[in-house]
DNA sequence: GCGACTTTGTGCCTGCGTTCACAAATGGAT
DNA sequence: ATCCATTTGTGAACGCAGGCACAAAGTCGC
């Protein structure tokens, strides 16, 4: 998509950079104030190198999902640049995130199809198979079971529960809906890893203590609430609600400027990027 | 964890501060938040306060979410450590955001719960209605279609869209469903300003064009694909095969963890990216 | 009216993630 | 066998975001 971010950075930038920057040793003493909800992790320690970015995983979750699309339509190898256009990324910035899953490329030539495949799987854990658990069957509960990019990935789903005795017994995607009572048992039965958190806000924070206390160590969560969990917990959340906020701030920022542009004189050496339209 | 940062800095090497370095503040101008389609754009440009970081605009609405629940509740004023830790995030974060917003506490006191609300729609804007299409009814389409959480949130969805004959004027949600080919004269009916992508992965592209020729300059995608849309369309994408993906890489982070300290002999020199298996 | 206390708003520092740019590696041509 | 064209892998620079700590600013009690 066009982008021509040809040269970008007009005049050979002056600023001399003080380099001098000499920045001590450095204590490092890697507070890691927690701060959940996203990487959270950290948990500094001897995390040694191992570390891959999370913003790079996700990434890597595309790159796979790219590759397999290749891999249907037979072709086998691939270089950084064309790969990198397809998953909507730089260049570098996919060869780096490739770098953290280790050395499978051929220089000259370019990464072979199934070979990255293979990798990016055992890094992600998808080697082997994890059982999701969906709790609040609700709309969205529904969609979910029926959903059928789960299972085809490795993310069967072995459980529902929700709290209506309506629902019990009552097959959703072919799996019979149990009461969250059950939760625990049902979940070691099952050997549930992931837990989906689908209910109204006000349940979901005790639901989530109920996936915890079943021994489910990764929650993704639907509730436009915030989870109070364990830090060896890791949580993902979903928020339609802020995507949507998200969006409707960038409505809101183009018909400023749009007010902006269309009164007066535009600002000059603007690097494209005028959005007007 | 603890670690207590005490007194940390340690005599901060005295840089002598070539006092060339007047370099602004520089506002940063803030364009497209979502990854892909870099537009590295240039460095600040006369872009007044208007630039908030997509990091704050995406907490904001959290923030937002909370404050209406305390308004609920009765409570009219709060302080930043208390609604920070409502929040999930650091009360000096959450202050630097609602810097951003502008200045509506009162030190030593706190802020007005009301004046807050008014203030982050104003800013998201959430002071007008943004008329949502969702297209795809199918699972996850349906789920949306009838999702209570846009409406009372000043996202009405006005219009639903479809290819399959079955599903023409069935209404979902209250709404009937529309033929795709009809989009680009319902949208601009009835004025939507947001588009919601639930096809199938090969449909969404194309369905993305239609979207963007119809006026629409703002979708959430849900399908599993990277969306090519000019540079003034803004796209979020949500991804659940990633979101799981990403927890599958924790899950096996974690096993490995485990592992590692179990047996104790970690590899040394190593370059980390230990994982084999 | 004044001082003690509380809480905001923000300058500064640190660290991470992104991007650049280039050396190293490889295949193919001569 | 050597050279050239190509593409990877990565060291280093850069810019943004996060967090600390403190001055400013306001409240409350006396």
């Amino acid at each position: 998509m066009a982008v021509q971010r040809g040269r970008g950075r007009a005049v050979p930038s002056n600023r001399p950079t003080p380099a001098d920057a000499v920045t001590e040793p450095m204590p490092a003493v890697r507070a890691n104030g927690n701060g959940h909800s996203g990487s959270g992790s950290g948990t500094g320690e001897r995390d040694r190198a191992r570390a891959i970015p999370e913003a790079a995983v996700a990434r890597l979750a595309v790159y796979l999902r790219v590759l397999s699309g290749l891999a249907e339509q037979g072709i086998s190898s691939i270089a950084s640049e064309e790969l990198s256009a397809a998953a909507g990324v730089n260049s570098a910035k996919l060869r780096k995130d490739l770098s953290y899953v280790g050395s499978y490329g051929t220089r000259g030539v370019g990464y072979e199809v199934s070979v990255l495949i293979e990798e990016i799987e055992r890094i992600l854990g998808l080697t082997r198979k994890h059982a999701v658990a969906v709790v609040g069957i609700g709309n969205l509960g529904h969609a979910l079971a029926n959903y059928g990019g789960f299972p085809s990935r490795g993310f069967p789903v072995v459980a529902l529960f929700d709290v209506d005795d309506d629902l019990m017994g009552v097959p959703v995607g072919g799996i019979p809906v149990d009461h969250i009572d059950d939760i625990t048992r049902v979940c070691a039965d099952r050997e549930v890893s992931i837990g989906v958190v689908c209910t109204p806000p006000p349940a979901a924070q005790a639901v989530c203590d109920r996936l915890v206390s079943a021994g489910v160590r990764c929650i993704l969560n639907f509730a436009p609430v915030v989870l109070q969990v364990p830090d060896d917990v890791e949580v993902r959340k979903v928020d339609l609600a802020v995507e949507m906020q998200v969006l409707s701030f960038h409505v809101a920022r183009r018909a400023d400027e749009i007010a902006v542009n269309g009164n007066g004189a535009e600002v000059p050496g603007v690097d494209g990027m005028v959005i007007r339209r």
